[in-house]
DNA sequence: AGCGTCATGACAGTTCATGACATCACTGCT
DNA sequence: AGCAGTGATGTCATGAACTGTCATGACGCT
């Protein structure tokens, strides 16, 4: 699928290599530049190079043409949870997932999400799509911490978890103003989520005040 | 199709009415026995007695059909954020609206609501709009709790908290042989949610601060 | 009676998505 | 060398999801 394998004085292939790539670069400039509803797969086909029945051989519809590489991202995470150190606590794995994924984003690839964010936050379509792919992210931590042994419903609030302290720590790194690595504010979201419930390890379901907003 | 019908003293409309109400109905039933993929809008629109083009008068697009009632759901969460008593901390806020949001599935509704999950898991376009909708759900929980004055990380990872809650309970309130209230399920898993960090203040990898602000 | 509104029907047009079949370079076997 | 197989692609055709536009007929208001 990817590259051919490239031998040594090896004739130039049939095809222009990397069709999936093109066509998912141009999707993304030109839905950037003409918004979702206005870019059809033609043009983004056209502009790839290829014709539009063979956008949809590497793409299921339009719309995931915009999400290619996602299973890299996801595999950080993953990766993070299965590679932790035998007998680590379950919070202790949800604390390891986040610095491994943190890893995906270095600050050299801010620019480029922001500009990917600002694509995929512009049409609903878009972001029912990311959410679908944020929800397999939970998914799949979940089933890693399983994997290790974490019993059940603490296995799936984990991985819901890491997906809710990933979006909120990812919107703010993106902020126009923001400096600190993604890491940094995975931790300091964590911390928040951790400070809403009260400390004592007391029953959840009466009302207990400590430090409220106001 | 379009009976006038039925007009006694009462003022009769030119059209049966209720709609929008047949046209979901119908689309839930067809969906169910024949699959989302093999059920075009006009099927739909025939059950209901109507055209496909009220249909799209209906429901933005044909996914639309299945998620009606959606905001009164919603507003049951929403309500008891806004309804909690004055002073409240943003965790007492976040148990009353999970209480008063479980007032909107009585068990007479877990055999529908039964159907209507079966339904919605066996597409992933289904799911993925259900992703939006609970999203949404957290937005507006969100935004009721900085209504209250809550700051900002924490009103939305509280949003947040609240749809995994909500949605670990509910996966749970559907299983067969379940028999407990969504209510308690909810509040169970929140306690789980809660057990996940660690009890003692800074046992594991991350700082940890307890009340911040104030 | 006249008039505007509103939910609907009817019909045509565009785009998305998929299935069936052909093409062409490269591969490997004989 | 020759030839069948493979895989990514193109072409054509079709169906289903939406959308724009105009027409209709009952309703309420004046």
């Amino acid at each position: 699928m990817s590259v051919p394998a490239i031998g040594y004085g090896v004739p130039v292939a049939r095809w222009e290599p990397g069709a999936r790539e093109r066509l998912s670069a141009a999707a993304l400039e030109l839905v950037d530049e003409q918004g979702f509803d206005d870019t059809t797969t033609a043009q983004v086909a056209a502009r790839a190079g290829l014709s539009e029945r063979t956008f949809f051989r590497h793409f299921a519809d339009k719309r995931e043409a915009l999400f290619a590489g996602g299973d890299r991202f996801e595999a950080a995470y993953v990766d993070a949870v299965v590679g932790a150190p035998q007998g680590a606590s379950p919070w202790a794995v949800l604390v390891a997932a986040l610095e491994g994924g943190a890893t995906f984003f270095p600050d050299e690839r801010r620019e480029h999400s922001r500009r990917r964010d600002r694509v995929i936050s512009s049409h609903p379509a878009l972001r029912e799509r990311e959410l679908l792919k944020l929800a397999g992210l939970a998914r799949s931590v979940a089933a890693a911490m399983r994997e290790r042994g974490v019993d059940e419903p603490t296995a799936t609030l984990a991985g819901e978890s890491c997906v809710t302290v990933f979006r909120v720590a990812f919107e703010r790194w993106l902020r126009p103003d923001e400096t600190r690595g993604l890491a940094a504010l995975q931790s300091e979201a964590l911390d928040h989520l951790t400070g809403l419930a009260p400390q004592a390890p007391g029953s959840s379901s009466t009302s207990r005040q400590e430090c409220s907003g106001s």
